[in-house]
DNA sequence: TTGATCCTATCATAGGACGATTAGTCAAGC
DNA sequence: GCTTGACTAATCGTCCTATGATAGGATCAA
């Protein structure tokens, strides 16, 4: 179950290559080679080398088209929301602004995400979460688990949701939460602290209780972060405290309208 | 500036063909033909073939590999983010428990993302929002720009929050709101009910007033949906009323602890 | 200057060949 | 009987070469 599969085929190493040197800004905004020429520097075939440009126009990176060659997008226009897309841009440069705008993302939606799951998650589910975080919290002793079990937790809750595009979203998250955790995690007592999270949003889920599950779920993205802050310089337009919404919120009183 | 460009390429053909098919569940699960059995039936040759279904396994709808073949991955790992992937379920069966929880995503997302534009839209962006509407309004008298001037609008807005992922994923939502649009907007005064909230909207982010840009967003999007729901049996476990937010979020009180 | 025409670089697509991988099978061994 | 291991065949992985289609840019005439 857990999503292990790295194929290193030549296929993936040359998307990989590609998608990570545009995303560096290797070539930025001009014009790739030929795809002969590419496709020699990679030491590949030219058919190979189309399907990888192929994977990459499909990710909107690039666009290709007869006399006009491979054009790389402008940054405005990929889909920043592509696991791997996400994955390049983090072990490129620039991977700090870009954390805080996931992490705010993050804000946004998970939250809601175990709020729904809160309401909605059946008996199975609920249980299957419990049983994640008991999985999850065994880690103290294996923390090589870590990856892995904090992801099929968060899995379960969004799949909880039941809304198949926040299912969807937790799982690619997932990904990239790696990247970011390989970060904080390895403070001392980053698990430790937060372990005890982890177990009351699995109570407040098992409990139907969104407003506490969406509370619970919006500080377990947050505590990373604030481990991270203190050692960096937040710019003051980007706090991430923005992205709460108002004590009282308007909605309620003319959605109801 | 508006997104028009649609070759009738054959390698678009032949992806979207395979997309559709594998989205409307013609091979559910199972494994496609081989690639040149495929090939053929497609009048294609196998290295197009191949092209399109490595951009079908990059957005995680089949696996490949040798011995294996292509087989349809389940419905949950596919990347439900990815434009195409929602073009081709949108026009499936399916579409409407579908349609939900596009609507109710949305509902998560872009309130916060027009909170956040309030707050970080710059003098030029703040201008470039109120241009949008006014193109937009203009659209009285032009029914047939409304689609490409509602997605300006929208993208104007979600650019000026400042955040990558979210100004991507506006661009997305925008290309599958046209689906939908298409099914709200033919009836009679939905343009006309919706204009005075996308006014507000831009005199909310103007104003600097985050919470009021919220509110307003938030009843955006739910507008046409409430048009929908009279018409439809909407499962009583669906109400999209639960993602609102509680009035008195608990947030406030644990986080700063 | 302008406009149409032609030229050419570059991708689009085809088809065939061989190598690499592995699921599935089946026989040997405990 | 069950496990283990090698074997086989099917299927993708990768390469190459060739031809058609497209469109940018140059040329030339009005």
């Amino acid at each position: 179950m857990a999503r292990a599969e790295a194929p290193r085929t030549v296929f993936r190493q040359v998307v990989d290559g590609l998608g990570s040197a545009i995303l560096r800004g290797d070539y930025d905004e001009g014009p790739l080679p030929v795809e002969a020429e590419l496709a020699a520097s990679f030491g590949v075939g030219r058919n190979l080398l189309r399907e990888a440009v192929k994977v990459l126009a499909s990710k909107n990176l690039v666009v290709v088209g007869p006399k006009i060659g491979t054009r790389v997008l402008p940054r405005s226009e990929w889909n920043l929301l592509d696991p791997d897309v996400l994955l390049w841009l983090s072990e490129s440069e620039g991977a700090m602004t870009h954390s805080f705008d996931l992490v705010e993302f993050r804000l946004i939606v998970e939250p809601r995400a175990a709020h729904l799951a809160a309401l909605r998650a059946t008996d199975a589910e609920r249980q299957h979460i419990r049983a994640a975080f008991d999985a999850y919290s065994e880690c103290l002793t294996h923390p090589e688990l870590i990856f892995d079990r904090d992801f099929v937790f968060h899995q379960a809750i969004h799949t909880a949701s039941h809304n198949a595009l926040l299912a969807s979203i937790g799982w690619r998250l997932g990904t990239l939460m790696r990247k970011q955790v390989l970060t904080t995690t390895d403070y001392p007592g980053a698990f430790e602290r937060g372990l005890p999270l982890h177990k009351e949003l699995a109570e407040a889920i098992s409990a139907r209780d969104a407003a506490w599950a969406e509370d619970v779920a919006f500080r377990l993205v947050l505590m990373p972060y604030e481990d991270l802050a203190g050692r960096l310089d937040v710019p003051e337009a980007r706090r991430l405290g923005e992205v709460v919404s108002p004590k009282q919120s308007p909605r309620a009183a003319t959605a109801a309208d």
